[in-house]
DNA sequence: TTGAAAGCGCTAACAT
DNA sequence: ATGTTAGCGCTTTCAA
């Protein structure tokens, strides 16, 4: 039906063979020939049957990429960097969406296993065992993030909240602040755990009075309560939301309480650049280059599946304050 | 090296013909047998070579989506609906992302041929008459997105901008608005031409002082000067932006010219529940169902890929009004 | 109810 | 420098 490569080594004059060739640059062939090949090509319209290639070569040319939630703007920041570099190397990104779901992740892992994949990156908050069990078990190399475990066929990005966490504390210290709230995330993941107590070593360390933290579950909506929340018990200046969501919730929850952001009450989230155009300018926030990490995630991958080993490494990623409008605190009534 | 079809066959003492009927439920089984080759399955941890199949059955189980900005808003909540839906027919997404680029959406869909897709979804502002030629040609099924065509493997999904805006038109008027400023998108846009000859055919016929349109490129940074250039002008008490972005230009516009919203102006964008969540609650918006768009997408390519002759339709969309904290206009110095 | 075997389109030895 | 050909793992017709 389709035209297929004997058809383009039919009205080149070869054999398949060397049209395979030409296509795949992966043997010398005469400039004449070569140019008929390509001709031939172009006249047909013919383009290669990857799956036919794939078969052939025991791998496929899609890699995997897992999020946990592709409407969350956290990740098609990460999605297109990630692609981006497919690209480059000719590879497609295939993105599956978990919706935070567990088991979802796990057919997700299964199909890419059907798929042929030879790599996968996990960008989900949490990682069950059995996933990079079973892609390690398959030498299918994987990476993740802020996994904290680093192995063959596994690579970890790892996130430095921390630093940009002193940075944005040492910022509101030197503005005068010094009752700083923080609304922290769900206890059972592994990045909320480390930015409270990046928080709360750092707070310690500048001799600041931490409020809270108070817990939300990472969304806007859990921000906004926990915020209000916070604000009921303490009389905080500033305050720390513990991922981007929650900070937006924080925004709003002092928007509705007549709160002028940051007149009032300084706000400072985690953010990234696009996702700065969406909010109000008044938000300082803790930039995770999602772009560093798309391609990072990808680089990840590339090495462990080109060099022979498979040997996975830490990818430290580091993070940015980025500070607008901020003010000191307002005198106090 | 990994586990096949032949494995299990051994593992079960049964033919390869009989393993892959089983897993694709193509002709009865004793139970038993079935029984047994469901175990081999399992213990083996065995999982079908996609490659393979799609190979010897002549098509992937690929999808195309192709966008034009995967980091824009509008797109992840299509690409979540649409993948959605690909996963309860077992087939597979894969989402391309042309960053509003030409040549990168021919190159994506050669790709995607070369993956033997069996339809693709072109969600893309502007569409190349080649690639709907391309596709045509090999009859593989597409859907595009206000394309305004309709024919074999050609379908279509229109978004009826009109009903919309001529709801938020009416809401304004009623409140006392009669001076509202157009944000207009690029003129080579068919669908920022839709909405402004919308929204200038029901200001007339509301018998409103229709004012701009100023144009703008559809981003943040063009709504904020558009908006910038049309407050110069004119004095509209209300302000309706061309699409999301521009509104949000226009809202920012609005905060560094002291202007409250709505108090002071009222901005009326096109937005979706996802996005509002991300933007000030003073915004009211047209909610185009990007979801519905995605969910649709999907149906279209399913109906033509599994109807024999793939013959198109064309698919309406509604979008919807979403009121909040609506004022009259302030009365003026 | 099951098996044998011929492809699907491509790649990559091995020949020439 | 190029051609021949044996698979890659699966589906599916035809036989049994």
């Amino acid at each position: 039906m389709a035209v297929s490569i004997k058809d383009v080594a039919a009205r080149a004059g070869v054999s398949t063979a060397t049209v395979s060739h030409v296509l795949n640059q992966t043997r010398n062939t005469k400039p004449a020939t070569r140019q008929r090949v390509l001709e031939a090509v172009a006249e047909l319209g013919y383009s290669q049957n990857l799956s036919a290639r794939n078969l052939a070569v025991g791998r496929s040319s899609l890699l995997g990429l897992i999020l946990s939630d592709i409407r969350n703007p956290f990740f098609p920041e990460i999605t297109s960097a990630f692609q981006d570099q497919a690209l480059l190397h000719h590879m497609e990104a295939l993105v599956l969406n978990t919706n935070y779901d567990t088991q979802r992740t796990l057919d997700s892992v299964k199909r890419l296993v059907g798929l042929q994949v030879p790599g996968v990156a996990v960008v989900t908050s949490q990682v069950d065992p059995s996933i990079s069990e079973m892609l390690q078990e398959r030498k299918i190399a994987a990476v993740y993030l802020d996994l904290g475990r680093v192995d063959r066929y596994i690579a970890n990005i790892t996130v430095q909240y921390e630093q940009g966490i002193a940075e944005a504390l040492e910022h509101l210290a030197s503005l005068g602040h010094r009752r700083i709230g923080f609304l922290g995330g769900p206890a059972h993941l592994p990045s909320s755990d480390r930015r409270k107590q990046a928080f709360l070593d750092t707070a310690r360390q500048l001799g600041l009075e931490p409020c809270g933290p108070v817990t939300s579950d990472f969304t806007v909506k859990g921000g906004y309560y926990a915020c209000s929340k916070l604000l009921s018990s303490f009389r905080p200046t500033a305050i720390f939301g513990g991922n981007d969501l929650t900070a937006i919730g924080a925004l709003h929850c002092a928007f509705d309480r007549g709160l002028r952001v940051p007149e009032q009450l300084s706000v400072v989230g985690f953010d990234d650049i696009t996702f700065a155009e969406y909010t109000q300018p008044a938000l300082t926030t803790v930039l995770i280059p999602r772009q560093d990490i798309g391609r990072t995630a990808f680089q990840a991958l590339w090495h462990m599946i080109s060099s022979g080993d498979g040997e996975g490494r830490e990818y430290p990623v580091a993070t940015r304050l980025i500070v607008r409008q901020s003010t000191a605190p307002a005198p106090q009534p």
